[in-house]
DNA sequence: ATGGCTTACAAAGTAAGA
């Protein structure tokens, strides 16, 4: 008997506007955890209720007023809840519990700053927070991957804002010079995975040459139809979970629903 | 034509998303 572990990360874009899709998708797929970004409420108006209502008791939020907000809802006890700092602002956008599973298991969740219009950080404060970010991010994992304990068992989620490969958007020609697609974020978050040899657990499963996205802009008159979508969304494990990777899939119907957020969940499945 | 839309908010227009 092979027991599994399922997880999710959704953008939900406003968790107090959409918490009957959450419901719903909670319902419908039954992963044992899901982290949410852009919950856009402080912690205490965050809809724990119905959450709990559905046996997700264990609720980990990471709040602030009107902007940003990340959220971990589990089936599963936390061993332990944290979050970190970056660009020395006070910003909701990391997120860290420990899972109460064989052995434990760390689980981060971000939402890194999407980085304004203009990808050049001497003008752009908004572009130079989004690399600031990355970098302190990699510089985080780099310092861990010389400690002598290694860590172990890693899983890390969320909307990272960085379409990193050719296939991750509807055009690398005509997004190259356009914020989530550009060569220094793409190179940065690469710094970042190599880091800790983190697995790109979403590619796992769909070929670099087959176009995957988690995102289509509201602004398309039908965005199923255009499909000018981007992988924003990821899901990465440490090398030692590899091996354990099942299934893997982006949720595109939840795209769909009656005022959606414009981010679909993602969800992956491991064997533990 | 990627910004055409969507969200929060000491509520009409602003800031932000990506």
């Amino acid at each position: 008997m092979s027991r599994t572990l399922t997880i999710a990360t959704w953008n939900i874009n406003s968790v107090r506007l959409r918490i009957d899709q959450v419901v719903r998708f909670l319902q419908e797929r039954q992963p044992d955890v899901l982290c949410l970004q852009e919950i856009k409420c402080q912690d205490d108006q965050f809809p724990f209720k119905p959450l709990r209502k559905l046996g997700y008791e264990h609720v980990a939020v990471r709040g602030q007023k009107a902007y940003h907000g990340v959220a971990i809802v589990s089936r599963i006890p936390f061993l332990n809840t944290t979050h970190r700092l970056f660009y020395d602002k006070d910003d909701a956008r990391h997120l860290e519990v420990v899972l109460d599973v064989k052995d434990g298991l760390t689980l981060h969740n971000f939402y890194v700053p999407a980085g304004g219009d203009e990808p050049d950080p001497e003008i752009n404060e908004k572009f130079a927070h989004k690399l600031g970010f990355m970098n302190e991010m990699a510089q985080w994992y780099e310092g861990m991957a010389l400690e002598k304990k290694k860590p172990a068992r890693m899983v890390l989620v969320g909307d990272l804002n960085i379409a990193p490969q050719v296939h991750d958007v509807w055009s690398h020609k005509d997004l190259i010079r356009v914020v989530s697609h550009t060569p220094v974020e793409v190179d940065l978050l690469g710094r970042v995975q190599s880091s800790l040899h983190w697995v790109d657990a979403m590619r796992r499963f769909v070929p670099e040459s087959e176009k995957l996205y988690s995102w289509w802009s509201y602004r398309a008159k039908d965005w199923e139809a255009s499909n000018r979508g981007r992988r924003l969304d990821h899901i990465w494990v440490t090398p030692d979970l590899e091996e354990n990777l099942r299934s893997m899939s982006v949720v595109k119907e939840a795209r769909g629903w009656e005022r959606a957020s414009d981010h679909a969940p993602v969800l992956v499945t491991l064997g533990i």
